[in-house]
DNA sequence: GATGAATGAGCGTTCATTCAT
DNA sequence: AATGAATGAACGCTCATTCAT
């Protein structure tokens, strides 16, 4: 029918705006602190009107989390992608995910700035929460497969955390080109995964063997 | 001479008035986000003037930067007080480092801010880099005391990076108490130290071998 | 003719989706302050489009003003009809009057609005005064009927100034229940009524003599 | 002391700036519907910025109560005052009311608006509540002092919100100077205080006989 | 040196109205 | 006739910084 088309063009046309949107603002928040860019700076940028942002989102803080999430889902279809051709070694794993973040800057320095500082609604909290374990569970993968069966949960957390913790450390080291710093990250990527590789048979010891795990 | 203590005096007033300012504002960062502090709330909290404040410091970056700073004094000579009695394992480093962070959350939030996000004035930058350096000396040292001859500067940034993105990572996981997540990172920290110690003779590959260090 | 019936079909069903709108109007305007009430709102609530809404009205003070005067309809015919079986009393007048007010908060609300407030386009303006001169001449017959000759379409002024007070007085007073309220009030214009009924034979003095009218 | 003439000259001219805001809103506030008036508009009437304005005032809303407490105490020494020289009759009374008002179309125009629809925080609420009692206890001297014992309080409202009502359906009849308006509103009140007066000695009956006051 | 009132650019957000479909 | 996305001026309010005292 051509009611029917009308209607699909339309939802078409409004997600095409979406996008227009979501593109413009992350541009925008990979040139500069994110929490700095202002509807109005999106708006233009996007070239849209300050109130057909809010035609698409209830407010900034819910197109903050809408990058974030569609950078997490990136991530994740990379990563699936990935597990499907071949199971990646843990090496491999570590470099996409580097790789990826140095490409996509604002979706680490979102994670970061959420971890740090941000008070979330409680919704997006779980979000939050939500892609973090999908994260986990990818190394927590990678280290099963790798036949490191000991504290399988906690060297993922502990790996994810030195991961993310390269970025923060060297992902805008000053005077650095982004060649340099993808270089860079990716060299020390490569040694944290070879470094958990080999020595993550850790022997029980009494601090290690603590009873109750208080994150998982 | 009677003008010498005078000014002597005078300078010491200064100093005591200058700590005065810190230490309000280090309370007032410990509390929330450090970003949110407004001046005036700083000025009420150290029974100060506005215009004092501004007396002391240029700017609130330049204020920040000093607790910033002070917080690394703190840490240099903690790290350095160990040093003397007995050099302390990779082990027993990590698990002072993290403690501190513990404790001083404020230190890593604006540690993870800079990093994250800061543009910084050149000189401050500068103070920011040295820090850093200092922070990656001290685990060179510990490094190469182990024994880990192979990349030892570049295994001190990895461990670096793990330590901070340990912090990052789990320091406000949501709904855990203070105490809960101060063992869980002091944990994931020891997880590192020993993966690091055990695992960090790697062998040259050619991923490793590369000539060049970007970051150092 | 088919015609004719399409078209009186057309009007019924335009007059039909007039009534919906206006209807969903007044539900809203009688649960909020009716000037915070947004075109968006009456829309959803009426189950039509925002653009249907100004094909009816032409702007937001339209519709406004069309409550309005559907609730002065209304008004005039709970009057009209009592007349009809029985002259009422002064008394019976005023509580009538009264119940209607409590029982349509909206109606006083933009009449107390306008009338304080409002900037009104000339033919609203009309329109308005309208609806105030038919509620006096209803007063005035009663007060004529009453016996009391002096003075009485400024007595039907007072007395309705009176009334309208009573509601704005104490329509909305803090921590009574609308039942409370709506006793109140009518207690309140029951002695209005009786004190008008017994005591408007006022003699002529110098100040009530003016040759004048401002108003009538 | 020196200091103490400067702290006293700074609290002066502290006191003076805040009149002069006070003022300038007061006379925008006549001008058009008080709550139409931006805070924008304020500063530029008062030659200040928007920023001062806060100095003095937490938010809008507190600028509003101030200029509302600000007339209240006005007519209350004005109503004082006259009852020292002499007992002003209820005539008299309801004259320098009705006068004030007209004066004073701000003070209605918020007495009204808050009666209305005015959400007001509790303290607000607190504040105005207080002015109306006074207003009411000040009526109800005057009708004691009249002799007219039954009802005395019931009295005093309905006759309250008779005057209210006055000003309320005609301080804005269009098409009237403020002098004629003035002349009108002051002949209703003499009507009605005369009314009153004169018949206020209504005989009990069952209707106004009702065990329980609502409001008082 | 200390003060704190004044400043005003800039923020996120709202909402009546328009108009292309 | 009905739609609802787009618009953008305007809102109340914040806060780092200045500067006259």
């Amino acid at each position: 029918m051509a009611l029917k088309k009308m209607v699909e063009l339309k939802l078409k046309e409004r997600d095409a705006r979406r996008r227009l949107i979501l593109h413009a603002a992350r541009e925008l928040f990979a040139k500069k602190d994110f929490r700095s860019v202002t509807v109005r700076e999106i708006a233009k940028a996007a070239g849209v009107s300050i109130g057909t942002i809010y035609n698409y989102y209830e407010n900034l803080t819910d197109l903050f989390l809408d990058v974030f999430l569609k950078s997490a889902e990136e991530i994740e279809q990379i990563l699936n992608k990935e597990n499907l051709s071949a199971a990646p070694s843990l090496s491999r794993f570590c470099e996409l995910y580097i790789a990826y973040l140095n490409d996509n800057m604002t979706f680490y320095q979102m994670m970061g700035h959420f971890m740090l500082v941000g008070y979330l609604p409680p919704d997006a909290t779980d979000k939050l929460n939500h892609v973090m374990r999908m994260l986990m569970d990818r190394i927590e993968e990678r280290i099963n497969a790798q036949g490191m069966h000991n504290h399988a949960r906690l060297s993922a957390h502990a790996l994810f955390s030195a991961l993310n913790g390269i970025m923060i450390s060297y992902a805008r080291y000053p005077g650095r080109t982004p060649d340099q710093i993808k270089r860079h990250t990716l060299r020390l990527a490569e040694i944290v995964a070879q470094t958990f590789a080999s020595g993550s048979k850790i022997k029980k010891t009494k601090s290690n063997r603590l009873k109750k795990e208080v994150v998982s």
